[in-house]
DNA sequence: TAGATTAATGTAAGCGCTTTCATTTTTAAC
DNA sequence: GTTAAAAATGAAAGCGCTTACATTAATCTA
């Protein structure tokens, strides 16, 4: 692989020449530009992009850390911010933190010693004291995701108890009272803050919230359908269940279809997320967007600004989720 | 930021030394060893990857190419090759394809260019003579997801063929015999080839291939949605539709649901991948299963090693599919 | 045309680490 | 207690690039 120093050679002109013209900066002649051109298309030349990293103090790359690399939640996230930063010729390098405290500290420290120039993070179980003083490091970092106390300018997140009012709202004026709620596991922050949303709709109507009408899933769709299979064999009476994302809305729904009950003419589903396919179920689940994708966009376009001054959006903390009514819920018959 | 060279100070031991320690070669004394240990815990020194890359000659990091981060598909498969390669410290740099010959080589540039030790490949539009090309570079090279002649000893991929015809003979020995085919785009090796095996196996029970029961669709739920529409449309009779994959099935599906049809009492489907998703809706895919994540897993071992020497593999370069028989074919009613 | 600017180029010192080779220290053998 | 061999350590030269700073060439001013 030819080094700047061939092409310094051959073109006849300095290191410090080519540097310039490689990265465009300073002044060369048009004569200089063009020989040095010359030389790195006749050598092939190619900057090697490690050195040019520990001379400059700059990577280039930028540190993502989901808490999972599948899925049809993550994965538009992902690629969203790919897309952003490739185009401005910033490399991406992935982590997962697997919903585990330590492989999620062990991700960032694997991010950060790999001198990334800023952190995309997306962390589930790390504490807000972590991530504030995460903060306070040199490398600009993004939470998104998450809403922190004190760092709320390095936050982009989603209205999730807005939601999770959307979504029970919307069951409650259809009629429905005893309504079951199959939750995200409690540890993560977004679950609590929707079956938060439920509850305060619950509240809004004049209910209370039953212990009995609660499962915590795990955001899949197993959990939907093993939630939906205690609640049917608790016995308890209820016409709409509300679920915390879509994927356990479809496990629940697939087991009701599984025991013949009618969708939604027997029971009501509202999931959370709109994630694409649901949208191909029958019946179309009606759900509680999540603009995950904007969110990502604006996570990449605020590194972009902060850490390479290349971006002017303006920066959004908080996304508002929308309700998408579509056909799972059905007024109810009392 | 702590240098090694503040570790050496403190501990009162030469540069040299500090790396031993740290790379764990060489031969240092408990008693060195254990005054560099304290140092580095004294100063939170962490090496600088950037320089010990530039230093060493080796990044450990491993490039990896597919051509969508999102998706059913790709998800799966790059999460098991991120867990494989961080679990032996490697990074994973990951870009986009886009399924775009250009964007795919500019990919591939860049992660040499970053110095990978090693890149994973799922490349669907650039030449073989372009993969053969970058086989023979130094940096190692496996692909994934395709099959190329000469280079047979890099692939890792699915035996598309033989899926095919397991999911078309699937079909026809249940009595179908107008059977509509909603394909990949042709671009696309694996959707040629899952054609071909469609082909073969009407070939076998003495069937043509009619082109007015074929549609070419995205491999996406709009792509089957789109093409069962046309198919309908189009008054061709035909009581079974094979799909390229799942979620043109499942988009297909909905079509026919939509209209009020009748799956599989009417219309039967097969699909192809076997992601998790269909297997929740009513009814559930019958599908032929594609072992990405295995492939994966060796694709990364395959890494770890013929690059870093850490694993002891046999490498499969060729994985077959397997039919999974759920409950959307039913016996023909003629 | 001399002197002052400004533009263009070159010099060389790092960036933080690895690694070869030389040197010193320790251990073993007699 | 020597001496040879082995073990531990250190010195220093890069890795391929960036970037102050110094130097030289070109342009301008009166």
């Amino acid at each position: 692989m030819a080094t700047i120093y061939d092409v310094s050679l051959l073109a006849g002109v300095s290191l410090a020449t080519v540097s310039r013209v490689v990265n465009n900066t300073g002044k060369v002649s048009d004569k200089t530009r063009q020989k040095v051109h010359d030389a790195m298309a006749q050598l092939d030349y190619r900057p090697n992009t490690i050195a040019q990293s520990l001379a400059s103090n700059r990577s280039n790359s930028v540190g993502v850390l989901v808490s999972q690399l599948d899925g049809p939640f993550y994965g538009p996230l992902m690629r969203e911010i790919e897309s952003v930063l490739r185009s401005a010729n910033k490399h991406v390098i992935i982590a997962a933190g697997h919903s585990d405290a330590a492989q999620e500290k062990e991700a960032v420290e694997f991010l950060l010693s790999r001198g990334c120039d800023a952190l995309i993070v997306d962390a589930e179980i790390v504490t807000n004291d972590y991530l504030r003083e995460l903060c306070q490091g040199k490398t600009p970092v993004v939470l998104i995701n998450r809403h922190v106390d004190g760092i709320a300018d390095r936050c982009v997140h989603l209205d999730n108890l807005q939601g999770g009012l959307l979504a029970s709202r919307h069951v409650l004026e259809f009629g429905h009272s005893r309504i079951a709620y199959i939750s995200g596991p409690l540890f993560k922050l977004d679950a609590r803050e929707r079956l938060q949303g439920h509850k305060q709709a619950l509240a809004e109507h004049g209910l209370d919230f039953d212990e009995a009408l609660f499962f915590e899933g795990d955001f899949r769709e197993e959990g939907g359908y093993k939630g939906m299979a205690r609640l049917l064999d608790s016995g308890e009476p209820f016409s709409a269940v509300v679920c915390a994302n879509d994927q356990m809305a479809s496990g629940a729904i697939a087991l009701c279809l599984e025991r013949g009950l009618r969708v939604p003419e027997e029971i009501s589903f509202v999931g959370f997320d709109d994630i694409p396919f649901p949208r191909y179920i029958s019946p179309k689940l009606t759900t509680v967007s999540n603009p995950i994708q904007d969110m990502g966009h604006m996570a990449a376009n605020w590194v972009l600004k902060e850490v390479y001054g290349q971006s002017d959006i303006e920066f959004n903390h908080k996304f508002e989720p929308q309700l998408v009514v579509r056909e799972s819920v059905q007024r109810h018959q009392s």
